[in-house]
Parts: structure tokens; C-alpha cells; sequence
DNA sequence: TCATTAATCGCAC
DNA sequence: GTGCGATTAATGA
């Protein structure tokens, strides 16, 4: 594990130089810094960002590594995550295009306190913590936009923190459904992200089992369709229905 | 095809 | 609900 790691940040200053795509061409609405770009644009948080690329299954952010930028997701997927005890993962959260990663660790805190590993292949734009810095001190509007996100962030959170804490084990498999399908959309009627059942098992906090025998008693009841990895949705209103008193699946 | 890896299922606690 | 082990399906070389 440990030579992984060395070899992940050495590929990271490695491939710096080699495919920096510019954020002037970036198609990347999502993109906080690309949605203020017009003020930014003199600040060397734009001259001097990084691209990576990280192929399927690949971690960049370790759990304890010192934080020295954020991540921005250009494109693919990438699950959030923080080991507990018996190295038992939880899933803090799925993240998509346009996305940040690391934010937790910006500011005071010197260590990233999460893990981060493509789900699919994925290209990172990385911009480093002074970089940032700079920018966010100079321009209010990009700071409140900021703010906004990191507010709108501890408000899904703690949703899920409720979700966990109240919910059944077959209430949070659902709810875990519905996010992936509210995040990620489908195509032909199946989520369009593919997971494992164990990485369902640590979205919800359950184990691995639990979520195939909730995903077998859903098949039954023609609630959700699964083939191999991919599982669709056939009656979204009924399972939005289980969870509705819990009023989870309005927000995160 | 064979070898791994993932998904299921059954059963005890 | 959880965790282990056996079985079966899927995937990849």
C-alpha cells in the first residue's frame, strides 16, 4: 500500500506538464472556479493549475497526506470516502464533473482527513492551496460562491448523518438508490454509474450482504431491475414512497 | 478454457 | 441485523 502512494504523487508531478487543459476552453459550467472565471482570470490559480488523469479505480487523495490543493472533478466519477475501524470504509459521498474534492482539509487543517478514488476514468484539475488563497482574498464574489458550496455541503452532511442514525437498512439501500439516480441520471433505465454491492454496502453503512438481500427483495417486488453490476430503477414513486416520511430524498 | 473476482445464499449467533 | 463460509455467476487473461 504504502509504495502506492509514492507512486500516485509522483505521477501526479509527472503527467503536470504534459496536458494542461486550459480553463478559458473548459466546457465545465459546474465548475465554481470556471462559473467566475471572468474574475479570475489575472490570478495565478489559472495560470498555474494542474491537470491529471486517474484511471479506473485509482486513489489521489490519501487519508493523512498533507493538503496542499483542491481537486476539481473535469470529468468521471469518484467516491469520497474515510476508513473506521477493521479498515471498514464509509462512502461519504459520490462526486461527479464540476465537483471539489479535498475542501474539508483547506483551511486549518493540515491532513486530509478523507480518501478519494476514481470510480471511472477521470480527469482532475488541481489547484494549489496559496493559489486559491490568493484568489478567494481578492474576489468576494468567488469567496461567497465558495461559502455557498461549503454551506450547501454541511447541509448534506447532515442529512446523512440523520439517514444513517434513523433509517432501516433497506430504507438507506433505497436512499442510496435514489441518490445515485438523482446524481448520476440513468441510461436505458439503469444508473448510469456502476458500483459494487460493497460500495452500496459503505454508501449506506451496511454490509455487503445486507445490500444483496435488499436488492433480491426490491427484484421481487419490481421495484428495481439488476444485471451483473448495473441496476435500474422500474418504479421510482414507490420507492421514493418507503422513505418519504424521512424526507431525506428532498435534499443532498 | 481456466483462474480470479464478485454476487448470492444459508445458517449460526 | 451481522458475519462467516460454501456455492454460483461473471469477468478477464
Amino acid at each position: 500500500m504504502r509504495t502506492e502512494n509514492s507512486d500516485t504523487f509522483q505521477n501526479i508531478s509527472q503527467k503536470r506538464v504534459t496536458s494542461i487543459m486550459s480553463c478559458n476552453t473548459c466546457e465545465n459550467f459546474n465548475c465554481l472556479i470556471k462559473r467566475n472565471l471572468n474574475d479570475l482570470e489575472d490570478y495565478r490559480l489559472i495560470s498555474e493549475k494542474n491537470n491529471l488523469h486517474c484511471k479506473k479505480g485509482q486513489q489521489f487523495v490519501m487519508e493523512g497526506a498533507p493538503v496542499n490543493g483542491l481537486f476539481f472533478i473535469l470529468k468521471g466519477a469518484v467516491k469520497v470516502f474515510s476508513t473506521g475501524i477493521n479498515g471498514r470504509e464509509q462512502i461519504v459521498r459520490f462526486a461527479k464533473e464540476g465537483e471539489i474534492i479535498g475542501h474539508r482539509g483547506f483551511g486549518t487543517e493540515e491532513y486530509y482527513s478523507i480518501g478519494a478514488i476514481a470510480l471511472e476514468d477521470t480527469k482532475l484539475c488541481y489547484f494549489s492551496k496559496n493559489n486559491l488563497q490568493e484568489a478567494l482574498l481578492n474576489n468576494s464574489k468567488f469567496a461567497y460562491d465558495f461559502m455557498l458550496f461549503y454551506a450547501n455541503e454541511l447541509n448534506k452532511s447532515e442529512s446523512k448523518v440523520k439517514s444513517i442514525s434513523q433509517m432501516t437498512v433497506r430504507e438507506r439501500v433505497i436512499d442510496t438508490i435514489l441518490y445515485l439516480n438523482r446524481k448520476f441520471g440513468n441510461i436505458n433505465g439503469f444508473l448510469n454509474l456502476t458500483l459494487s454491492r460493497k460500495e452500496y454496502a459503505d454508501y449506506a453503512g451496511t454490509a455487503e450482504e445486507q445490500v444483496i438481500r435488499v436488492f433480491s427483495a426490491l427484484k421481487k417486488e419490481k421495484l428495481i431491475t439488476a444485471k451483473g453490476k448495473k441496476i435500474g430503477i422500474t418504479n421510482i414513486q414507490l420507492l421514493k414512497n418507503e422513505i418519504s416520511e424521512h424526507n431525506f430524498y428532498l435534499d443532498s
